[in-house]
DNA sequence: CGGAATTTAAAGCCTCGGCTACACTTCTGT
DNA sequence: ACAGAAGTGTAGCCGAGGCTTTAAATTCCG
């Protein structure tokens, strides 16, 4: 059955490797999306995101949420004013909106297909981040189709 | 000490730190699953699973391949001679031949939503490392529904 | 205004998962 | 049988992402 691995030479690189860079590519994004997305809640409910509360709320200790704010603004997605607060760029709002979008569309599909709520909404924080823009729209469409086609 | 941001969790509190601890530590875990699955598929092609070509399938330099391994050992999972292959213990086997049936049923479930072959085969790599107990079976659940529902 | 509390930052340490470089063992071909 | 090739192991480095501790800065309140 599992005909991934159909390359058994020894100097190829088969579509396998591939497969797991790119895994650990968007693993390796995952982070920076989940704190962009709680920075643009935290500013949107109190007006700004403190270190403090964007700690608290991923569940790691200021220094942690510092050095991530860090790699937000290195990598041109926030920036932060000494004691504040920080603040998404326009590309870091950008990618926000699109995390926040593409969780909830995560979250609609579990549940469509039957997972419970809470689950749906606990596996989607980890789901989501590898979930490609192809087989979102395919989620969207699923869901589309099930919401029209048979939906009261 | 500040219990401002936990206050209720059940429904609309945005975010508790939980569910990104469990996404992290779904994460940590990700990789020795796939390693775990590569041996058990370099076993049973080739009768044993060497450094070298569990490297290259990961896509790895073989130190990095060696550490994991080191750690696959360290979790019991996986024990291997000198300069010989690896070879999986029973609970190294289990874990394998069930991350295989989840990455099954993940695929499917895929592709049963409109998911393009190609693209849930990707896709799945990443996300089958995130996906619960629960989820699996609702997923389970959906496949023989639709497949009893309208297909024989 | 001045001190306490809060918040931020900085420094040091850990693990994990990559890497390169180098050493050593095993295998293999002449 | 031995030398070289191939494979494996080890050491050391890096970045990411955690942690704790310590220090500094700011804010707030008496």
């Amino acid at each position: 059955m599992t005909e991934h691995t159909q390359t058994d030479d020894a100097g190829t690189t088969p579509a396998t490797s591939a497969r797991f860079s790119q895994a650990r590519a968007a693993q390796s994004m995952a982070v920076l999306e989940d704190y962009a997305e709680m920075i643009d809640d935290l500013t949107a409910e109190m007006g700004e995101a403190r270190i403090t509360d964007i700690a608290a709320r991923m569940g790691v200790t200021h220094p942690t949420a510092t050095k991530a704010v860090a790699r937000l603004k290195r990598e041109g997605l926030a920036n932060s004013r000494p004691y504040r607060g920080v603040f998404l760029t326009e590309a870091g709002a950008a990618l926000a909106a699109r995390v926040r979008a593409r969780h909830r569309v995560v979250v609609d599909l579990l549940v469509a297909v039957g997972v419970p709520n809470e689950t749906a909404e606990l596996d989607a924080e980890g789901l989501e981040h590898h979930v490609s823009e192809v087989t979102l729209r395919a989620f969207e469409a699923f869901l589309d189709a099930a919401r029209g086609g048979s939906a009261a």
